[in-house]
DNA sequence: CAATATATGGAGGGTGACTCCGCTTTGTCA
DNA sequence: TGACAAAGCGGAGTCACCCTCCATATATTG
């Protein structure tokens, strides 16, 4: 991709570079304050620039939400690991479940977003969420192949669950003790 | 409440009425085809009426969906009295969850407007989606009684999940299937 | 210190929510 | 029946948000 060559060779001019970063500092603000829905003509306005720069840095809403989620994404890919080398393959898959929600909890509407990411691979909030799928798919292979689990399911149902049961904590004010309670009601059963 | 008692008395003008019935007939198939986030002017238009009768007759999006479930809501109702009835509480319960699931997909979006109806009583949406909340208590509870399900399970709890589930499988193409498979998660648990 | 590629910002067009108020229709009662 | 409230109407208008376009400004490079 000649772009991709072109972004490598020459990086960013530097008054681009101040103000992409101010961008993704004040949009993080933005969506902890109002959500991922927080107004982009807001977020560029107090970032002091116009609406067309930062639709130029970012082209949609959601390459804004990958850019300033960056950082806790990468936490999570190394949690991912770290739990990987845990003895305990259903203890592991467990705190990795608590671990997921936590990070879909950090703006609201965030389960909605990257669920709606999830459905488009170009997305780029979507390949930024690769930590979230993989992290999962190899805690939930591991607890099957250790006879933790059920061996009849699928990692990208429990990704769904754990998706749904961050968007229904959202909408209970009790949310952190909510979100215990369903998540258990998940691994426990209903029986 | 005065307004009620009006509202009793003097009915509603035959245009005004005449007016009513069409919103309702446009707003459910605008909704079945839009989703729940359906241009409300769209509708007012293609009921042929301003957006200030639309919103005279409807002061929010949610009493207009209210309107537009009322007789879903209504069957909903019926359906927990049914079931109520059946011998077998555990199988009761399952068939519950499974049309309480089917009511929540009449339209896009619907588990998204009825979770956050219910933060708010006086959410027209909220009181009409009575049923709904009623029957899984009553069903539920008399799962437990029959210790067919775990004795410290919040109804309201089931619930939520039933909601979250049928979010879930909406953005997720293959819904139907997938419904299943989250729902039967859910009951059997994770091991 | 040009020359040129790069980047800027804000005006403006489009859509949707929702309100306000002068005008029309309906129901009522003499 | 006809006229007069009361009830209802609609659409123009305001506001908020999204997103694009391009004349202008700024950095970088030789």
């Amino acid at each position: 991709m000649t772009t991709a060559e072109a972004a490598k060779t020459r990086p960013l001019r530097a008054d681009a570079q101040r103000n992409y970063d101010r961008i993704v500092l004040v949009a993080s603000e933005a969506f902890t304050e109002k959500g991922t829905g927080a107004s982009l003509d807001d977020i560029a306005c107090r970032a002091g620039v116009g609406p067309g720069t930062l639709y130029r840095h970012f082209p949609s809403r959601d390459a804004l939400l990958a850019a300033a989620l960056k950082g806790a994404l990468e936490e999570l890919g190394e949690t991912a690991r770290r739990l990987l080398a845990a003895p305990d393959a259903r203890a592991a898959l467990d705190e990795w479940l608590v671990e997921l929600a936590r990070h879909l909890r950090i703006y609201g509407g965030l389960p909605e977003s990257v669920a709606q990411a999830f459905q488009d691979p170009e997305n780029p909030l979507c390949t930024s969420c690769q930590p979230m799928r993989v992290g999962t798919e190899q805690l939930v292979e591991r607890a099957k192949a250790a006879g933790a689990i059920r061996a009849d399911v699928d990692p990208a149902d429990v990704g769904t669950l754990i998706g749904s049961l961050a968007w229904a904590a959202e909408r209970r004010g009790d949310s952190d003790a909510t979100l215990q309670r369903l998540l258990s009601l998940l691994t426990e059963g209903l029986r």
